[in-house]
DNA sequence: TATGAATGAGTCTTCATTCAT
DNA sequence: CATGAATGAAGACTCATTCAT
């Protein structure tokens, strides 16, 4: 590269913690809801910039670059986020289907406040070529995944849980649902088959698609029931 | 010579159907690829000529435009692969359950022969602000759709669908965790959690899920069993 | 950084050795030219651009970046110089006074013909933070001023070199009164001192301080004469 | 309050001499250094501001802007040493060798103090399109030079001073020995050429070549001595 | 005296697109 | 069919400069 200058660090520039909070939190929430609407890659800083009000310049005066400017999303924003669903996971309860049932609540609830997360998740967490997955990799609750899957084999041990499910993928599922839900939300107005779901319907369902996936099945195949 | 040819249509430019199939074809496939690995957003014309190893000329020779290359895609290959998972519903077989067993069916064989089809459908289509999402919306099968909700309908009327679960959703549930699944297989290997699950593991749990989800509860609460 | 985008190689983009070297050279041309009159640091690609008539884009085209353009200057401009200035040396004649004499007179020839080549020198090469310094050095022709030195020395011990001099630092005493009287050359115009001297005149007095700096001495100090 | 202030004057503002002498010279200083060690063109405000530890909007408190800067550095720090170096030419002494022998004495002596000399008047002074150039030019000590230049001739006439050279040269060559030696020490040390030579060594190489070139020649051609 | 916030202008670089060959 | 040359528009980033505090 070979930039025309060397690089001293100057006194002065805000450092990620302190510094106006207004401006930056405004140019985060702005970054954040962009990210979630149109994608990363197709975000400029001028866009986030133009919706604050201020010049792109500004953008960088806070972030200082592109790429420190995800730091900032990933870790005041997203983090907060994992922060909260997860929480309460691994101390007190241990039941596996009251543990999905508090996921999933604050999940919805986390969503409902912050309506950027589910596009954002799925985008730029979930998928293949996301580009939070790697910021965020190594930030994932990985210990209390793993509990929750614990949780689950236990109950599967002991004949509580249905057998037939993999106690890995569960919170995968329970993901996918509900995000894939939320973030099509917009669509379904105009898909005249799904029009009109409220949140609340959404929710009812994916609790029962998950309590029936879960729970331990009665004995025939798939049309079920108990006769 | 013909200087200056308007915008019209150039004798010789070849027509979506014609000319050279080789290479237009290989374009096709460097794009969905890249647009599944990367996003739509951040895949240049150029990168699509080099993976074809052309200029990127050629990819305006063959399809005018960055626009029409998106139009491209979706109907060269993202509607080739949503016929095949729908095609066979609306006729024959309408039991609920072997309905939702078929799509899954097809879903996982498609994303295997695919693997370009479950990012790419999680960012670019199902998301909000995906870049196919527009171009697709009025191709989705909603018919088919609403014919398969009004089948898990009737099954709950029947007593042979779980009741609490909303048959509108039922797809979008299924789609949820299977491309989840699907898109997030090259991060598990990262996440000790989630490490050394198969393909078919993914697609028995799903299976478990649905099966689960949509058949008749027993009695009682979250924590079933029969009597 | 994060670039937005994956990094492809696109064929079709010209490598530094072929295709339609009209431009190429110009664009060389300009950017040495500037480069020498106002410094690298302070030549914008978009100036070389202007300076050769086409967009600053056109610049990128053909050298990829500032850094790839400033190693085309070096490997197509300066050491050919270099080259030339330094080729005779080392093999035939070995007598040191003659072998400064050429070198003297190919630089100040070199210089005629490529009159950016005293002040980018000075500037960018011989100059403490010069931007040619670490691309040049590994290309010095060190064997050869090693030859020069050691030709030198042979002279002091025969007795025909001035003893007091420092074999090494000759040859960069030879460039410094050249260069320099070359680069100010421009600037004697206006210092009524200096003005109306000629290149000839210049060319006549550096030799004549080499000769009479190299040649041994009188007996006595530095007054002179032999009486 | 004072809304909207013109630029003529503001109260309050350090004039060029009074008010905190200590940041201006600190300012000064990493601004001389800085611009010795990267090129004038090169360094900006802010990087002068962060060596001495303050925000770059101090910078412009004393010194207003970029270009009243270079004015100061110019005024403040060059023309010091220039005075000193040339301070003693014209009045007493006129025996040409020991005039030069006393201005070699006087800038190798600055050099070492002000290592920034060098490298500023090789780049920003003597070369071509240096940024201190037209700065200088009026305030270079011409008579002194003119005086010089009378005295070697004066000398040549008298058969003291070697008739080849030009009067109006040396101390340009002077100037180019010592700076160029000087400003490339550091390159030196990476040169296995030229390793390990002292101040010393260069000062008394310097004296010899010049000595020698300013003395009258021996009789014959180049390979010199008395017979 | 000193700073943090803010900006406008400019620089490098990328990219979709065009066009003559 | 295919390419190389060329461009205009835009994007990230830098920097001198201003100003309220």
């Amino acid at each position: 590269m070979t930039p025309r200058t060397g690089k001293i660090r100057q006194p002065g520039r805000p450092s990620a913690s302190q510094a106006h909070p207004d401006l930056r939190e405004q140019l985060l929430d702005a970054a954040t809801g962009l990210f979630a609407r149109q994608g990363i890659a197709a975000t400029t800083m001028g866009q986030i910039a133009a919706q604050a009000g201020v010049t792109p310049a500004m953008v960088h005066y806070h972030f200082t670059n592109r790429d420190q400017l995800l730091d900032a999303v990933v870790d005041e924003r997203v983090m907060r986020v994992i922060g909260y669903v997860w929480g309460p996971v691994g101390q007190g309860e241990a039941e596996p289907l009251a543990l999905v049932a508090g996921l999933l609540e604050r999940l919805f609830e986390s969503a409902e406040r912050q309506p950027w997360l589910p596009p954002l998740w799925l985008r730029e967490v979930l998928n293949e070529g996301g580009q939070l997955r790697e910021r965020m990799l190594p930030r994932l609750p990985s210990a209390k995944l793993q509990w929750l899957a614990e949780r689950l084999a236990d109950g599967q041990r002991a004949g509580s849980v249905n057998p037939a499910i993999e106690p890995r993928l569960v919170f995968l599922s329970l993901l996918g649902m509900t995000l894939l839900s939320l973030a099509t939300a917009s669509l379904w107005q105009r898909v005249p088959a799904l029009e009109g779901l409220s949140r609340e319907q959404l929710q009812r369902h994916v609790w029962a698609m998950l309590a029936g996936g879960l729970s331990m099945p009665p004995e025939e195949g798939h049309s079920g029931g108990c006769r």
